[in-house]
DNA sequence: ATGACTGGAGTTTCCAGA
């Protein structure tokens, strides 16, 4: 059976609501992670996508971050924020960027589908910034904590680092910009050596200037000034079953768009 | 005009985003 998935971050689901329910309904999207619905948990729009056919599993708080799973399957469990790690490593705002469910069915054997947002960190060396540095440490410990390499995982979101060189429009314009500093890339390699690949390269290894995201500001979309921000992370046993992997570049260019592009992967289980 | 950001909070202007 096949299995589209996808992540978006919507920049507020008040104001992209019915542009997810665009996406969903065109590309017939069986998962779907959200980032920055910028709602309250009980304020999110359930009934809306509910009947559209989707279980819905939202965490928010007043104003930014927030993390939703859209699902055609029902979750088996959900795990909120950094599970089984020490009460001192509950980060204030650690549920409102996390959240997974464990999904089955029978061909699909225990799958957990994360839906991640990590924090911004600007300015560069600001308090926020290593607070970025450890969200990122951490989570790699909240995954040896709850997982190991063997598990089905797919962790997809925006996790606001741009991995490599051509990930980014000009490296060296951007070389001490937020995202994209050594510090933050190498933390990102570091959650990657739990056992993780980033799926787009597995298809696109070499390919520069794809991109997720591109400033409001600058004209910066028309120029294909972006960089690639949100990803689709899979465990070795999902690697043979990725077909096809793709940014919707065409919903940056609809009307009052979000900043950020979906990024869509198709399964075959 | 030859350039121009957006959303939310909460009150007219600031903060955060990337």
């Amino acid at each position: 059976m096949s299995l589209l998935i996808g992540t978006w971050n919507v920049n507020s689901i008040k104001m992209r609501r019915e542009h997810v329910e665009k996406l969903l309904q065109e590309k017939s999207i069986d998962i779907l992670a959200l980032q920055e619905t910028k709602v309250e948990t009980e304020k999110f729009p359930n009934l809306i996508f509910k009947k559209l056919g989707y279980e819905v599993y939202h965490y928010g708080g007043k104003g930014r971050n927030g993390v939703a799973i859209l699902s055609k399957f029902k979750a088996e469990d959900i795990i909120n924020g950094f599970k089984g790690l020490k009460e001192e490593d509950q980060f204030p705002d650690v549920k409102e960027r996390i959240i997974g469910i464990k999904i089955s069915s029978e061909k699909i054997k225990e799958l957990w589908i994360f839906s991640i947002y990590i924090p911004n960190g600007s300015p560069v060396n600001s308090d926020y910034y290593f607070y970025k540095l450890q969200f990122l440490w951490k989570f790699r410990e909240f995954l040896e904590t709850n997982f190991s390499r063997n598990f089905s995982l797919i962790l997809m979101g925006d996790f606001n680092v741009a991995p490599e060189e051509i990930d980014v429009y000009d490296s060296e314009i951007w070389r001490e910009n937020i995202c994209f500093t050594e510090r933050e890339r190498k933390a990102f390699k570091i959650l990657l050596d739990f056992g993780l690949v980033d799926a787009l390269r597995l298809k696109y290894s070499n390919k520069s200037g794809i991109f997720t995201w591109w400033d409001y500001q600058f004209s910066a979309f028309n120029k294909n000034q972006g960089m690639r921000l949100d990803h689709i992370l899979i465990t070795e046993s999902l690697v043979n079953k990725l077909q096809n992997i793709w940014v919707e570049k065409s919903a940056r260019g609809w009307k009052k768009p979000s900043d950020h592009a979906p990024v869509l992967a198709e399964f075959n289980f």
